[in-house]
Parts: structure tokens; C-alpha cells; sequence
DNA sequence: CCGCCTACCTTTGTCGGACAAACCCACAGT
DNA sequence: ACTGTGGGTTTGTCCGACAAAGGTAGGCGG
């Protein structure tokens, strides 16, 4: 979040700043460039090394090093047998990435639950209007699978997850759906601790995605902007009756959670 | 945003899935457990790829690619003179590959907006109460060199991306910076066309700024954020008066402004 | 004729070694 | 005190090599 001088920008003299970008990174840059103009369309193959070898001039080390940075910016990928082929960037990839960001960042509950606080209402009105048949249908299941699970922390506050990533399904947005997935992922472990520690927790969160699913089934945007909007204040509520302070930050237990459940590639 | 089914999930057969993961892959996960864990704090060397060549007990090649991937993930990166330390990923970077994603699959103008108009006005919101001196100061320069910059559609394009991402500074809040950056970025390429084919569009531009501005001098969040709501409402009734429809996709135009303003690094 | 199995071929992942350029540090000279 | 020099270190790049896994084509049996 800072922004120290470092080297980056014109450093305002007369002549350019001398820098030898490696090759590595030029061949990176070149294979991104034919995928962001649509010269390579996802699926597309993108040669094998012996051919970016080839086409580039450069040694395979180099050619593979360059090929490491596409893959983990997630705009190429190996298929079955491991060829590359272009790719678009997943967003569950994106979205833990930027969970794993603000958690180094250390953000506070705060933060999080205030943008939360304006996303999902969002998500639930959007979904009145956009949501087809199947997620729908996928609501339904999910509460019905959380009314059986009331007894168990766990299980339900991954359901809780599931339910609002479904909200952003169903909204349509997909804009919408990458910026809440992050703050989703945050959410989980304390809505767990929260279901464990306060006894009304879990009811109500069953009663009031109960609410917003009928509302949503009945298309009214209003009625589910409300459950959803009491939804969120009543977790913060929680939240502020057995953690004294939203100021503190999201805490690496987050990462547990996630190495025992990494993200399908 | 497609869930297909890969080839990722356990499978639930009775053994483990055996998939070997390439040792750069490892050597790339080793390190960053160490980074998430905290064991190394952001600014401390990684040592040397010879050190690290001992340490895991493999070739240089391999070690090289695997800090590809931290260096593409933000994880690490090069001080002055090249050598690795430990970093936290910086927000812009992250914000322009979260840009980069949603152009490449598409999003539309009507999501990108129904997110922005969801985000801005908290922004506005949270920065009465939030905001400092110094971007208080900042946002009173921005609008001061926007209305010198009337005549000027790009140079006043980006003075208004600025002032939003002031204002995202000034709320204190960094998950909604992050999250209201990459939309900032798409916005401004047609946040210029506005202004040069819709002629009220720059004077109602800095209207609302100045507006907003005040409330956040008066610490007015009401008003603040009733200004914003109009602003962006604003650019949306601009925006289908010249564009028949929102439903059309974030174009590439995009692009060639990011390659002419790279992020800093 | 069709399907299966096997023997090649290709491609990736990894290794070892090598060298030039850039950088750091210490030291000497003016 | 400042400058220039020289050696050691580190990165970027190259070359060549090989095992393992996946793909392919041709032969064999039904």
C-alpha cells in the first residue's frame, strides 16, 4: 500500500533510464501481448519449448523461465499432456490471490466487513432479477443441506460460503463476483469460530438465507437487499460481542483453512 | 468464470490422487509458506539461488523457475542490486492484473458499472470521516488542475481516475482501494471518450468533484455520498447517450492506454 | 475390418557445467 | 576526502544431456 520512491518511474532527469530488461521477461511480455490483442484465443496452443526456442532465438532455460511468469499469471496453461495452451486467468485463482494479499497487508475486520456490507445486498438484489433455474435450484439445496447442519460448525459456515458465492452467481455480475469471492474466503474461518461461540449464530444465519432465497425466488430485489443487509449486520453484531474489536486484523488462521482446502486449478 | 471439471478435486477414489508436482512448483510453494507464515518479513533476503540451490537440494534451473513464480506472484522481489528480498504484492499490480482479467473475459460496461456504483459512494462515504490532511489537500490540487484541464479530454480523463482513487485513499479502506482500482483503470479510456463527444459532460464532471469534495471537507458523508450516487449515475446516462448499450464489453481500447502508462514497479 | 498392444518419437522436467556482465566491497593512490 | 582499481559474488544466459511421461504409428489378434 505504500508507495516509496523505489525505481520505477522517470526519476525526472534528462536521459531514459538505462534498463536492460532480461529476456526472460521480453519473452514473457511477447506471448502475453498475443494473448491480451486475441492473436492467440484461449486454447489455442502455444508451441512447444523447442519452438518458442525457435521463434525467439533464445535458450530453453530462458524460454522456460519466461514461460513460468505466463503460468502463474495464470494466461497460459499445460492441458492433459502438459502443452501449453493459452488460458484465460481463473478467477478463484485471482480472488485467493487477493485474499493472500490483504491478509499480508493485515487488513481489519473492518475493512472487510464494510465493503462486504455494500457487496452482497448488491449481490442479492442483482440476483432477483438475473438468477436462472439451476442456481436456483442450487440455493435450495444449499439451505436445505445448512438446515441438517445446524449442529455443526464447520460444515455449516462452509455452507454459509457457499450460499453467498452462489448469490454472486446468481447476480450475474461477474465484476461483482471476483470482488466478493476474496472476502468470502476471509469470512469463513470466523464464521465458523462464530457459529462455535454464539448459540443463536447458526439459526439466524439459516433464517435469514432462508429469507433472501424466497425473496430471490419471488424476485423481489428489495425484500432480499434487506435480509441480506440484516444478514451482514447481524455477523458484525456477532462478531463484536465475543471479539471485542473490528480494528484488529484477519488473522493468518485464515491460511490453515486454506492449505487443507486449496484452490481446484 | 466457467467451473469446468479439470481434473483437480480429490476424485474420491480410495488413494491419493498421484500427482507429481514439479520440483519448481515445490521449491516455489516452500518459499512461500515462508513468506505467509511471516518467517520471513517483507524487506528480508531470500539469500542467494545458490543458497537456495543448497538448501533444497536442487539444480539452479529449477530453484530460477521456481522464483519466477513468486517473482510474477509479488512474493519477491529484486532490491537495487538485484538481489532477492521478501515482499508484500503491491495493490497496483494486483489491481492491474485483476483489470486485465476482466477485459479478457468480457465484462460489461453494465457490470463494471453496477459494482463502481456500489463502491464509489461508499468511498465517498467512509472518507469524511477517514480522510487526512494530505489527501484532503490532494483532492483540493486535483480539482484545481481540472479546471484548468477543461479543454483537455485525456489529461482531465486521468485527473478524474486520480481523484477516484483519492477518495478510495481517503476512506481508510484498503480491501475497497483494492477493490475499486482495477474498475478506476476500466473506466478511464471511456471516461475520455465522454468527455470529448458529450460537451456538459466536463463541467458536470467537476461540479460533482468539487461537490464531494466539499462534503468530505465537512465531514458531510450523507452529502458526500448523495453527490457521488449522482456523479456516477452521471457518467452512465453519458455514457448510453453516445454507446446505445451497456451490455457491450469492455473493450481493448483499454490496453493501449496501460501499455503507454505501465504500473510502476 | 476394427480394436488392442507394443515400440518409437516427442516433449517436459531436471541436471551439470560454463561464461559474460553487473554489482559489491575493500583497498590503494592522489 | 574522493577517486579509481581489482577481486569476489551474483545474476542472466547459454550449451548439452538424460529420464520419465505422453502421444503416435504400425503390427497383431479377433
Amino acid at each position: 500500500m505504500e508507495s516509496l520512491p523505489g525505481q520505477g518511474e522517470p526519476a525526472s532527469g534528462l536521459f531514459e533510464r538505462i534498463d536492460h530488461v532480461p529476456a526472460y521477461q521480453r519473452v514473457a511480455e511477447a506471448i502475453e501481448r498475443e494473448i491480451v490483442s486475441g492473436r492467440l484465443a484461449p486454447g489455442d496452443p502455444v508451441g512447444t519449448e523447442a519452438d518458442l526456442v525457435r521463434q525467439f532465438g533464445v535458450n530453453r532455460s530462458t524460454v522456460r523461465e519466461g514461460i513460468r511468469l505466463l503460468e502463474q499469471s495464470g494466461l497460459i496453461r499445460r492441458d492433459s499432456s502438459r502443452r501449453l495452451i493459452a488460458s484465460l486467468p481463473r478467477y478463484t485463482k485471482l480472488a485467493s490471490r487477493i485474499s493472500r494479499a490483504l491478509v499480508l497487508h493485515q487488513v481489519t475486520f473492518r475493512e472487510l466487513w464494510e465493503v462486504t456490507n455494500a457487496l452482497e445486498p448488491l449481490s442479492a438484489e442483482l440476483a432477483c432479477t438475473h438468477a436462472t433455474p439451476d442456481v436456483v435450484a442450487a440455493l435450495g439445496e444449499n439451505i436445505a443441506q445448512s438446515r441438517k447442519a445446524l449442529g455443526n460448525p464447520k460444515l455449516l459456515s462452509e455452507l454459509d460460503t457457499e450460499f453467498h458465492a452462489l448469490i454472486g452467481k446468481a447476480s450475474g455480475n461477474r465484476v461483482l463476483q471476483l470482488s466478493r469471492e476474496p472476502l468470502g474466503l476471509l469470512f469463513q474461518p470466523t464464521s465458523q469460530m462464530l457459529g462455535e461461540e454464539v448459540d443463536t449464530a447458526a439459526d439466524r444465519m439459516v433464517e435469514a438465507h432462508t429469507r433472501v432465497y424466497e425473496a430471490i425466488k419471488a424476485g423481489d430485489a428489495d425484500e432480499a437487499g434487506l435480509w441480506m443487509r440484516r444478514h451482514v449486520a447481524d455477523y458484525r453484531r456477532g462478531f463484536e460481542r465475543l471479539a471485542k474489536d473490528l480494528g484488529q486484523p484477519v488473522e493468518r488462521l485464515y491460511h490453515d483453512h486454506i492449505s487443507t482446502h486449496p484452490p481446484p486449478d
